[in-house]
DNA sequence: GTCTATAACGTGATAGAC
DNA sequence: GTCTATCACGTTATAGAC
């Protein structure tokens, strides 16, 4: 494992990984080609396996990168014992779709690992309980059992908050070509949209 | 190209089929290893490219059912013009939950390989304006034009039904480990959801 | 139609010079 | 550290017997 004086930007190891994130992103692993990254990193093939010991070994570093990247944030915010359920899912719309529109790949990709690889994933994350034991859902859960018992379970409004953000995303080429929109328009209805999410959460929660 | 006297069931070739619609769906194109599908169908690998010249051409077959399966009954719904909007709405929802019940990771494999190669895939399917000039899209604008200049538009309309319905499969894995829930609570959820997510849509509409 | 054996090819990884 | 050349291997595809 080569150790190169700068910690910053320039250095080869840098560029190796940025032109993987690219490829991998992109392609999923099997469909990746090492050679590829090398070109893109604008350096030999050798060299990757210099820097990196295996085409594996280097996704892994990816991948690991692109999990906390995913769920960094979100602990952050469903934890933050000062803000209300109302801020909180605010903050969650907020963060994701700008993420999103910076990396839009991102879910596709972590999806489509995890089905063609369901446990060796999972081990990386420490996703267990990770969100329905979250301030955020406690606060859900004070809030409607003060109203009615027939509430909406917490993983349905996991599943309903997180469809509504990342979804597009996922399905972004598709929609694009429906809606015969171009990236920037696209781009510019993620922002609309962020903007109306938490309003409709509101109405699904209080339409139960 | 090989064509056996029965047109039904257990005739190899559909056996094959049935093999490489189960893999294919599961690894992806670059994944999958044609061993892999020829074993599965109990047969030899020579003789699936016996029948179908190459995995390209049996990936492009899957692929294309795999369309045709997705865009099916959506088409019929959506320009029935005995139906009214809120009816619609009941039957895309219930037509996408069951088959997406029967065939989870449909909507993974199509967005896929709609990355990994963006300008294949769309040729074959023809979606331009399918969506948007429905009758489905009219009667949405019909009912909104009345009430209020400020409408959510269709293409975000479109993103969010979708997503609500849609995006939990694509999850799944993830929602199960997150709910610590196996595939049968899973598919209980999906019932549920299948109920409410018209309300939902009802009041995002009424939200704007 | 179905099989075994093998060719042809693509890709990950390494050796070795600089 | 970086390169060129090459190996080693897995996978797709085909030849040819039955």
């Amino acid at each position: 494992m080569a150790k190169t004086k700068s910690p910053e930007d320039g250095t080869t190891e840098e560029k190796i990984k940025e032109a993987a994130r690219s490829v991998f992103t992109q392609k999923g692993f099997a469909a990746a080609r090492t050679r590829d990254i090398a070109e893109e990193a604008g350096i030999n093939l050798a060299l990757l396996n210099y820097y990196f010991r295996s085409k594996e070994k280097l996704f892994d570093i990816i991948m690991q990168e692109s999990l906390q990247h995913f769920m960094q944030g979100i602990k952050a915010i469903i934890n933050n014992e000062l803000t209300s359920f109302d801020e909180k899912i605010s903050m969650l719309v907020d963060y994701y779709t700008d993420m999103l529109t910076i990396h839009p790949n991102l879910p596709l990709f972590i999806m489509g690992e995890i089905r063609s690889n369901p446990d060796r994933l999972f081990n990386k994350m420490g996703i267990k309980n990770f969100i329905l034991n979250s301030h955020f859902i406690k606060q859900y859960q004070q809030e409607t059992m003060a109203k009615k018992q027939n509430a909406l379970p917490p993983l349905q409004l996991i599943m309903t908050i997180l469809g509504l953000v990342i979804f597009p995303f996922i399905a972004s080429p598709l929609l694009q070509k429906l809606g015969d929109i171009d990236q920037k328009e696209f781009n510019v209805m993620m922002q609309e949209r962020k903007k109306k999410i938490p309003d409709w959460i509101r109405a699904i929660i209080s339409s139960n």
